[in-house]
DNA sequence: TGATTTCCCATGGTATCCCATAAATACCCA
DNA sequence: TGGGTATTTATGGGATACCATGGGAAATCA
């Protein structure tokens, strides 16, 4: 039921580890995902990562198209092709590969967000700018769609 | 049923702990929620906190939109990127989040007042200003003046 | 064999658990 | 009714467990 939430930033040391925070480990171990499903936003600098919620999120996707169809094929080396297992030690931290890196700017700090059905991995600084504007977004959505569909409760 | 009804103020200890206020704390367990849902008021200086009615809300909001759409996910961040899951401990109190101080701007003592299905976290003299403009409002709108205002923002 | 990765242990800080206390309220029974 | 006794509640504080982080040693790979 409860899936990730909050936001957390935790440092990397020098081999290139870095905790994942307790909370979201214990939302993973429920799922009974082995390791991590991780994948490059296509629509901002950020890594989506997860479990099998996630993965059978992306899977719905790529079913919309036939397979062995191009576009299917298309699809499914983007989807895939972009993403990796990065696996926990014992200790719950996972290593930041050079495709992370390059897709989201991390250096030495790592935040990671909550988004219920998967979280985010960011560089801390784009991601505050991301967030503000993010907000910004989401009061516009509520507002725009409240009235239609219940009584207009803020929440 | 019956739902978060009335306010209290409590007291935060040296280690940023305060109690829930009992008939609150009925409430939860009813709820059956594990700990507590808390997300930043987006329109005031207060935290909003409840359990799955709340939770639930929330969810609703987020799924009018498709999974890994740009503005599922900007809503995603905005609604669980920047809430909480505190613990509740055994003796029914919880701990102020620095999220939770920077919002309400809380000190030492902690307003929480109960709006039904969710209640609100407050810095008690903020409180006493909102609801002091509050009630002004609602006597404007019951007397007929309530023109502009139909919105049915909160109170 | 050199470099990188994986496993294991150490540590400081923080949060959680557990118990104590005092005040207030509810209860009970003559 | 009224006095006295349990419960409940808020609050304080000590002890413990957990967590993020660092670093060494073993294992793996090219």
């Amino acid at each position: 039921m409860a899936g990730f939430v909050s936001h957390f930033t935790n440092r990397l040391d020098a081999k290139g580890r870095v905790s994942i925070p307790a909370p979201f480990r214990t939302v993973l171990a429920r799922d009974g995902f082995e390791g991590l499903y991780c994948i490059a936003s296509s629509h901002c600098a950020a890594v989506d990562a997860g479990g099998n919620d996630l993965l059978a999120e992306i899977n719905k996707r790529s079913e919309a198209f036939a397979k062995l169809s191009p576009d299917h094929d298309a699809l499914a080396i983007a989807l895939f092709g972009a993403s990796e297992n990065p696996r926990i030690d014992g200790d719950g931290r996972m290593t930041i590969s050079d495709m992370i890196r390059e897709h989201t700017g991390i250096t030495n700090q790592v935040t990671f967000v909550g988004m219920n059905y998967k979280f985010q991995i960011w560089e801390p600084e784009k991601f505050r700018e991301y967030r503000a504007e993010a907000q910004r977004r989401a009061l516009a959505m509520l507002s725009g769609q409240s009235s239609a569909s219940s009584q207009g409760e803020p929440v």
